[in-house]
Order: C-alpha cells, then sequence, then structure tokens
DNA sequence: TAAAAATACTCCATAGGTATTTTAT
DNA sequence: ATAAAATACCTATGGAGTATTTTTA
C-alpha cells in the first residue's frame, strides 16, 4: 500500500482514462496500470471494470476510491499543517510559572509577548516549582518560569530580573509605622507562610534564617491572596514579592507594606527549558521579553 | 511520503525508543531512524527531541503523530472494506465493553449473535469507559457498549436498551424487608461505591445527587463482585444495574435486592463505532442484536 | 483496424541491511 | 563506560521507463 498508488486510482477514478491519468499523475501508462493492478490485488477486489471504450468504477471500487480520497486529503493537511508551523512564532509554546509569580508577573510582560509574536501561541500552567520541574522533563511543559537556582543537568536557563522582597505588616503593628526595615527587625515577630511546596514559602524562610525569625505555627496560607487577608485581619506579618503589591494588584487598606533597606532579600526569576527542546533557541530570544519590565516593579519606595 | 514511514513515526511515539520501534516494526535501528530523519526533512519540521536517556515529541511532533495515526487507522478501514465486501459477515469485530455490563450482559447477547453471524469473529475487550473511547479513536477497537451519553464528534452510535439500577443491602440491614424503595429513602444511608474511573460510580453518584446521599469514603470496591460481597459483609447498601443481579448470575443469600419504586433510576447503553470504519453499515445492521434480550432481564419485580 | 490497456524487459532510486562512529549521561 | 542514535556504505526490491503485444468495439 502506497499514498501514490491511492493518487493513481483516484486520478483514474476523474478521468476514467490510464492514459490520460498517467499524463495527469506524470507517468506512463504502463506504470499507472501496473500499480492499479497490484492494488487491485493487494486489496483483493477488482477496483475497475476494463472496456476499450468505457472505464467504470466498480461498486467497491467508488467505497476505495472515496476512502482514499480521504486518506489523501489527510496526509495533505499534515503536510499543510507542518508548513504552518514554521511560520516565525507561531510556535506554541506551554509555560510553566509557578503561584506566587504568575498573576503578578503576566500582565506586564502578556502585552509584551503578544505585541512582538502575535502568532504565538502560549499555554499558561500555573503549577508549583517541583511539579513544573516534572512537566518539563517530561515533555508536558516547553518552558518554566521559575525562581533560580535550579539545579537539573537537563534544563538550559537564562537569568531574567530580580524581584526584592517587601514586609507586609497589619495596620496596626508595631513594625507598621516604619520607613524601611532590615532583615533584623523581624526577629521575634511571628512570621506567616504559603503551606509546604510553595517557593515563595522556601525563599522566605532563607530570607528569615539570617535574621532568626520564627514561624508562626498555627496558620499556613494556601494561596498568596489568603495570605494577604490573613495579615490583614491578624496580628502575623509575612513578605511578600514587591509585584505582588504593586499595580494593578489592588491595594489593601488594612495591611501595610514596608521595603527593606538596602541590600534588600530578593528572589531571581529565570526561564528554564530542556537543552534539547526544539524551541531552545527560540526561547533564548524570547527570555528577554521576559525581563523587559517597568523598572518601578522591581523598585521598593 | 509514505505510509510505512508515518507507521515508524507512531510506533516510535509509542515506545519512544528507536530501537524497539524498529524491533517492533520488523526493520533493523539505522533504517528506522534514516526513514523518520527524511520524513522529518519532507515535512520540514523537528518532530522529535533526542536525547540519550529520553527521547520525546515537540509540540508539532505531537499534533503529526495524532494526524499519522489518524491515517494509518483510515488505511487500515479501506483494506478491512475492501475484505468485507468479500464476504460480509465474516467480519472481525474488535468490541470493547465497560466492566460493570461485560460479564453480565455478554452470556445473553453472544450466543444471539453467533446464531445470526455463524462466520463473524466477535473479539471482546473489557475496559474503562474513558480506555474504550482511546482505544476506539486509535483504531484499536472498531465498536464499544458504552453509557450514554458520550459526547465524540468522530464516533456514531445507536442507542440499544435501558437498564434499572437496584438497591442492595446486607440482609439485616433497615431497608432490607422493603419493597421498593425511592432514591429519597437513601438519605443518610452510607453508599459504598466502585472506585475511580468505573463508570457505574459515575452513574450511581448521578443517582444520588437527586437523593442527597452520602458515600462511605472508607472503601472503595474495585470490582463489581468485590462490592458485592462488601455488601454482604457489612452494613454499607450500594446500587447495581439490574442485570448484575439477574440470573445467571448466582444469587447471594447475604444480600438483599430491592427495585426502586417507578420511575426508576436506569442507566442507557449504546453502541458506539467510528464514523468513518469500514464496518459502521455492518454495525448498524448489528446493533439491534444487542437489544434482543429477555424483556425480564431489564424490568424490576 | 484503431484505440486502449496489458505485458515484457530493463534500469535505477531508495528502502533496508551490516558495521561502525558519535553522542550524552 | 555505556546505551542509544547517527552515519557510512553496500545490497536488492520494486517503481518507472520503453518497446511491444493483446484485446474488443
Amino acid at each position: 500500500m502506497n499514498l501514490r498508488t491511492l493518487q493513481y486510482l483516484v486520478t483514474l477514478a476523474e478521468l476514467k482514462h490510464f492514459s490520460r491519468a498517467a499524463e495527469a499523475c506524470f507517468v506512463s501508462q504502463p506504470t499507472l496500470s501496473t500499480q492499479i493492478q497490484k492494488l487491485e490485488q493487494e486489496l483483493g477486489v477488482q477496483l475497475l471494470e476494463r472496456s476499450p471504450r468505457q472505464l467504470m468504477l466498480t461498486s467497491i471500487g467508488e467505497d476505495i476510491v472515496a476512502r482514499a480520497r480521504h486518506i489523501i486529503a489527510d496526509v495533505e493537511a499534515m503536510k499543510q499543517q507542518a508548513r504552518l508551523s514554521l511560520e516565525p512564532g507561531s510556535a506554541r509554546i506551554r509555560l510553566g510559572l509557578f503561584p506566587t509569580l504568575a498573576p503578578y508577573l503576566l500582565p506586564h510582560v502578556v502585552p509584551v509577548i503578544r505585541k512582538h509574536y502575535p502568532q504565538l501561541s502560549l499555554q499558561l500552567f500555573e503549577e508549583k516549582t517541583d511539579d513544573i520541574l516534572d512537566l518539563l522533563n517530561t515533555g508536558k511543559l516547553d518552558a518554566g518560569l521559575l525562581a533560580m537556582p535550579i539545579e537539573d543537568q537537563q534544563l538550559d536557563h537564562v537569568e531574567l530580573f530580580s524581584e526584592p522582597f517587601v514586609l507586609v505588616t497589619p495596620i496596626d503593628h508595631e513594625l507598621a509605622d516604619r520607613d524601611t526595615v532590615a532583615i533584623a527587625d523581624l526577629r521575634n515577630h511571628s512570621l506567616l507562610l504559603l503551606e509546604e511546596g510553595h517557593c515563595l514559602r522556601d525563599q522566605a524562610l532563607e530570607v528569615c534564617k539570617l535574621g532568626g525569625v520564627t514561624e508562626s505555627l498555627d496558620f499556613h496560607a494556601t494561596s498568596m491572596e489568603t495570605l494577604r487577608q490573613m495579615v490583614a485581619a491578624g496580628t502575623c506579618i509575612t513578605l511578600m514579592p514587591n509585584m505582588a503589591v504593586m499595580p494593578p494588584v489592588p491595594a489593601n487598606r488594612d495591611i501595610k507594606v514596608i521595603p527593606f533597606a538596602d541590600p534588600a532579600p530578593q528572589r531571581t526569576i529565570g526561564l528554564f527549558w530542556r537543552k534539547s527542546s526544539a524551541l531552545a533557541d527560540f526561547l533564548r530570544e524570547l527570555a528577554p521579553l521576559f525581563a523587559q519590565l517597568d523598572p518601578a516593579l522591581l523598585r521598593t519606595t
């Protein structure tokens, strides 16, 4: 069975004439004849009724031709899809972002990417860091925005930007009227963190290790918005990445946001992809767009 | 472009390993390698991410493989139709049934089909609904008996029959001496269900949604016979399709079967096949035989 | 007898095989 | 060091060519 032979059959069914069909297929009449015969042998059925004056399809021949047309059309569609995928910037990128980054970064970078690559299909997946790494390595994601450093031999990356942390306190907290704080100021305050598995939790713990801060053991928030509400309602403080407290995130009057004095603790975001990814070159080219952020977003005031 | 090469690609996509795929295709590894490379050249796209430890499909590769599968299935259907035109009724039908239907329905319908089409080769596959749908769409099954409704553009179907559910309780259960029950009677009773993935579980949950019944969270049965034993041994109740409690299924003295008062909850079974299947016409003709059941089997008493 | 398809045969492009090298872990 | 894929190179199947014969309105 051979696609070319199916094309011969379809042409023959249209022209009802071996010689003219052969001409239309740019082969000799004997070539087309023998291939059609072999097809009939392989299928074990007679497709044509031959007579010198008139060529006719058998009943089963009609069915087979209809199927052959369909198959040929599908093959053409397949080639077409391959061609379309070559259009520059028409790639489909499945991008993973961790939950404490996605909703705050995306409003700033998606429009930029849209503008540069209008054809690009960007599929976004909000997952925890470890899940993103799994999905990357199993090929279910093409790229991930992750907090550095990441140790993974399979992956390549570029560094994008560093985002400072800010301190978030209830409005009536004893630190609430400070213009800036230092990590050492957090000592003996009770810190509210995200539940296990969020990398922001690990990042915050990393910072706090330096300051000897104790974690509030009673509550673990499951999302940054919950965390924000819990700080507003209670007596605990927390760390947040700067973008989570900047516009377009709506301000909350029950919390106070306080920048750290230099050098502020920060997290560094990178774009990661499999070294072997077909999109590797394109991703490296795309990466700077993720860092095209208003500098104000990365500056505390 | 060559159908054999498409088959190589599909096998490679399944096994994710050149050498093993080559073996499965009965060719040498270099042969398969070079053909895949030529295919990539012809299509002008990279289909695979190659690394010595893990082989992955690119995004466009996934799409092409899906199309290749479809094309190969259509070619097979074409060959099958040719065979079928020689002697209708001698077809080989690979039929999928879900596990809570197969053992109870088959004893009734297989003899009927045997009688009408002695030449027919009926290959039966007991799989969960979702797997049957996959196998249908990848051409590994020709038809499936499934609970309706099923939303699938690729598939055609005919409705066969509706089977009432019955309540099954331990012999000493407070509901055990009732002649009939209503769904509302189940409220506040603890219901034992099959594990996730069985469509009977979803059907039962659908029924229970109406009655505000709580599921027993401690145990999930893995088969209908286990379920039967667990009800007999414990205090939980469950729903079963009527045929699972009718002869030739042996009666169990430790359980009580109680019909629902009209209108009894029920599930509707249909026969499904690919619209493009060569067997489509024959299956439509065959379908009524699956519904030639003793009316007593579909009636609760 | 004339048009059209089938047959006979020759050729060569390419799928496929074996042996070997390259690659990445 | 090892497993896996790529490469090199040779073989042979089968698609395609030309020349010719067969068939039947």
